[in-house]
DNA sequence: CTGATGACGGTGC
DNA sequence: GGCACCGCCATCA
């Protein structure tokens, strides 16, 4: 255990997404703060390139505002809300997730302060 | 080393 | 609610 510091800060990224439970989603800002502060944009980068091998639930994973981030070339992979949906996460009209329903805020804290994770709720949710 | 890129986020209008 | 900026920072060419 504690061999995070010698992860990658990607291998670190994927480790902690997989810890988000089906039926449940993170923002890329709430992971970015859990691994200590690095840029949002890292963990979207780190999303677009998930080793198939390593099963990764990259679905899990929305923006700040609960929607499902376009691509570079401008358009969603429609792959992700049709995993979510299969999971039983409800999308609004405008296509938005609620996050204070469905948000990850950390049930297993203990197992992030041991693997040595930062604690960081989801965009609107209070403790 | 330097500059560009990107599955973001916050702020301001 | 939407849109435009700007800051962010690991990677990559």
């Amino acid at each position: 255990m504690d061999n995070h510091s010698s992860d990658s800060l990607y291998q670190r990224i994927y480790k902690l997404v997989k810890q988000i439970p089906a039926g449940q989603v993170a923002t890329y800002g709430q992971i970015a703060k859990m691994v200590g502060n690095c840029g949002p944009r890292q963990v979207g980068y780190a999303m677009s390139h998930t080793p198939q091998a390593q099963n990764i639930p990259w679905q899990r994973v929305v923006n700040s505002q609960g929607r499902i981030s376009v691509r570079k070339d401008g358009a969603e992979d429609p792959r992700q809300m049709k995993l979510l949906k299969q999971e039983h996460i409800i999308f609004s009209k405008s296509g938005k997730i609620d996050l204070v329903e469905y948000g990850w805020f950390g049930p297993d804290w203990e197992w992030m302060q041991q693997n040595g994770y930062q604690q960081a709720l989801p965009p609107g949710v209070e403790n």
